[in-house]
DNA sequence: AATGAATGAGACTTCATTCAT
DNA sequence: CATGAATGAAGTCTCATTCAT
């Protein structure tokens, strides 16, 4: 991945030794995942989720030591699945403006299965500023590499900067909430392919095609 | 603005009747901007806006009925300033990339000072989901307008589409997130002028300029 | 009223010395009844009582202490009203038990116009003891001293203590209760007639007529 | 007790699932009788109540809802341990006039223990209405069908209707109110012999005995 | 006298976290 | 490991009462 930051280190929770503590772990994980997504971090509660992980109270707090723990990490883990989600995605041989189309899609087909990853990561704002910054710094500056080894490839413009990184980012994250989020009833490559026409040659008049 | 949607009339709270009350109203106002601004909507707290405003805690009930009221109060008013910043930034008579560049300029200069505006919508997404669909809606209506008068000039290509609105206007957001908010050392005009380079020609190497 | 006790003095609020004054007395007085009548006291509250009295919130205080001082006044006025009804209903010249009969006849017809009396007499219980006591005491002390009256009459019994009168009272409060307040469909005669036969002869078999 | 209405279940608060939960369910409900006993509903606290308890504030939300959850359980206590209190006076074979006072012996007895059931049901008709109706109806529904079952048997009149009931149940309510809550220095054999004298032949010089 | 803004104590309720079993 | 009761700090909101105009 280039210049990407350093791999981030996955939150250390408690490990479980058994197998019956893993499946535990997991459900509660998957359950936070639905309870913050449907109420939003503040709103949703512990006993929320121990109740839809179908464990007792008490037993949170043998996986997790608070519930800023739990929080952050399933914006890691949302975070991370993102990325993967985009690098898979871009796992063939792609020109340069064909990779960000399939990024941008691959992310609305994500987002689409995953509403809550906005307000998750949103709400870390607040509650994690760090993961959130870094979420999207990692974001942006796998986006940047891109940009620089299309230039690399003499494909694109050579003066892209972190800022058109972040521009497409904003582009992609804004279509994803719209399309993805609010309403969800046109074709993601529809709106990837709307993306992708801004990148190739703006919105002027002159841009032939 | 052309199409704009009629402007909302703004919450009835509670109206002062006294010079006095709406002193302290408007005291009322701005603390709520830098509370929540700061901790966001859960973390803020009443007790934290009457404070900052030098007033009692029961005063607070004298102009709103909750939390939740002055904080949508709160962004209604700021919604209703974004635009209004952006209006007036495109009194002159502009071509239109010029205008959008414009437009971008004033909301990062605006967003600078404001950098509360950020936190407040965000949250406005969990808090008061119909405004913050409003703000989003309107302001991508506005765009989507522009754009289309830029095509009847004869300016813009004329298969511009609301997609094209929000993808805009999400590069905006985003730059602001990161050159006013998250740092602000750049001079805004330089970040406007990269949005507008995109606009202009995309990313490819092609489009000279 | 014979040996009645003392005759109240009424709980002095600040007497006005307007005209004007004593119509906004009067009105806060008929507001205080409605909404202690409808919400009871502590749910009612002295912003509901000015409202309905088209005041102002601080004229309230102008006029009485205290929430309580109102509540008193208002007890004491009730109390007397009822008892007023029962002298005038027993003017004319009647024989004991005609006179008992004629006395809750009169009751149950005032208690269907007041019926927030029972909701404002009972809460004296918590709010005023000594206005809820005095005003059982009082009336009951009426009671007794008919009794006393018919039997030097010759008429009644000589042998009607207190409790007769107390346990006459409590016939009439609930018959009031059920007959005038939970439902009021039934002519307030027959009801005073139930309870007159009762009076006369009791409910054994024995009891010709 | 022949067509008394279904026994109503039990409000269903949260149940204890353990030995230590149900010590502490007992508690507060017999702190809560005290409390609002002493200050009535709205003057009592929930506070007072864990105080009086020896628990914790939190606490209470683990067995009731709210504050008007555990005073509905309180006058359905209430109320059920005044009925089986009086149908346990009634387990003998009486005439029915026995019956009649026996079963105010009994219940002044109660009331002289239990002196805040008064406060308590005369709150209920503000606080939860339809207990508070309940309550009578049921009570004055028993003393309806004795009196039938009287008159099946000869002893009692045969028109005696719903109306004699309530007037019976309202002696007895007062002369509780009198002699076990206001002063409770007689014996409540003597009483229950007064109310009696009158059910036999009221009140009049003739009923001579 | 009247007005209505201001005050602040106090109540209920929630819930993350701890603890005993 | 699991359970669920217990804790108590903190927050929102109400409203009687006071005060400045």
């Amino acid at each position: 991945m280039g210049t990407a930051p350093a791999p981030d280190s996955p939150p250390t929770g408690k490990q479980p030794r058994t197998e019956r503590g893993r499946r535990t772990l997991r459900r509660l994980l998957d359950a936070a995942a639905e309870e913050f997504g449907e109420k939003g971090f503040h709103e949703g509660s512990i006993s929320g989720i121990t109740q839809r992980a179908g464990v007792a109270l008490g037993s949170f707090y043998t996986y997790f030591d608070s519930k800023d723990a739990i929080f952050r990490e399933l914006v890691h883990d949302l975070s991370a699945r993102v990325g993967s989600e985009a690098r898979s995605a871009l796992s063939g041989d792609l020109r340069p403006l064909e990779a960000e189309q399939a990024a941008l899609t691959a992310f609305l087909t994500f987002a689409r299965d995953h509403k809550e990853i906005y307000r998750i990561i949103d709400e870390a704002e607040f509650v994690d500023p760090a993961s959130f910054r870094q979420h999207y710094e990692t974001t942006a500056a796998r986006i940047h590499e891109r940009l620089r080894q299309g230039a690399r490839e003499g494909e694109l413009r050579d003066d892209l900067t972190e800022a058109h990184a972040w521009a497409i980012m904003g582009m992609n994250v804004f279509l994803g909430l719209k399309y993805a989020v609010l309403s969800d009833d046109k074709p993601v490559e529809d709106i990837a392919a709307i993306a992708n026409s801004i990148l190739q040659h703006g919105i002027g008049k002159t841009g032939t095609e």
